[in-house]
DNA sequence: GCACGCATACTCGGATACTGATTGTCCGAGTTGTCATGG
DNA sequence: CCATGACAACTCGGACAATCAGTATCCGAGTATGCGTGC
């Protein structure tokens, strides 16, 4: 999995804490966690594509949540870096084997296909059943100065 | 995710419906799907060290399976190829942060890599539910002729 | 003093190199079956 | 005819390349800001 992943979770929470209607430029939000910038960016970039980030060109700009917290799950950012496709992909090599027929989707008839799918709805579901604002209550509890820490060394770095 | 691992499951389905005491090449288990007969000698050694196959050399040697089917996960196939470290790998970059320390263990303290983690404990979960012997048995169910076809197949060709 | 236009600096966005893992291939070590040979 | 020993063929096992996705970087397009100029 990417490494990405991580990054865009960890930025998709910090930007969470800062103000309404303010932005965050790609460069900072990488020198919060000492990361390749321009990296980065393109990680934001593949948030923005989602619609999960809203970005904006030219001085003052830069990025922030295009929706509520509520309303993003960890798989859609999964998602949006990771891409759509499964991580196990059946290739279908039943059609390939002895009485193998080529009008078959073995992509549904195969049961070893099912049961990995099935194996990895389980992961999409859990990822689907928490959101970024259950991450951001959660770490609020656990570390209650972070919101204010975070929105301090966004704008000042 | 390796293409190694749906070889590894459908050759480890194969092996459950040669006769006991039997064993077979590398080279046959390949011809069966059409698979490059070395790229797949190798995945079949990383079950062999995982002890799930038992290999056997020279003549009238090759690979069965060193336990019983309802003893064989369908995680213990996906571990023996894909590793043991999981997929979303922590790579602790709150570390790096404002108010990162070096002595805390960010895989465990982090709320992301906890639900990540968690994510993927269901998945395994999952795999752990399911054995090769589960498989056998809803195939033979859906394709009778299965077994009797394979275990001819393996035989000649 | 105020409005307008221009230059400037800053940001995202995508096109371009680089690296490591996955994929694929090859040859050697070891073992078993076979055959020739001698008793 | 039977036992023995060497040979040969076949298999796994690990070492060696090729390819591709992931990683990292750079430069250009676009925009809001600030300044200078003219009215």
């Amino acid at each position: 999995m990417n490494a990405g992943v991580e990054w865009a979770l960890h930025s998709c929470l910090n930007l969470t804490w800062i103000e309404p209607g303010e932005t965050v430029t790609a460069t900072k939000l990488a020198a919060f966690y000492d990361l390749p910038a321009a990296y980065l960016n393109k990680q934001l970039q593949a948030l923005a594509k989602a619609g999960i980030l809203a970005s904006t060109s030219g001085p003052r700009g830069g990025f922030r949540l295009a929706r509520r917290p509520e309303d993003i799950t960890l798989l859609d950012v999964v998602t949006a870096i990771e891409g759509r496709e499964e991580a196990f992909r059946c290739n279908e090599i039943l059609r390939q084997g002895p009485g193998g027929r080529a009008d078959v989707d073995y992509r549904a008839a195969c049961l070893i296909s099912q049961a990995m799918s099935g194996a990895e709805l389980a992961w999409r579901k859990e990822l689907a059943g928490r959101t970024i604002a259950d991450l951001k209550a959660a770490v609020e509890v656990a570390f209650p100065s972070t919101p204010e820490s975070t929105r301090h060394h966004l704008a000042n770095v």
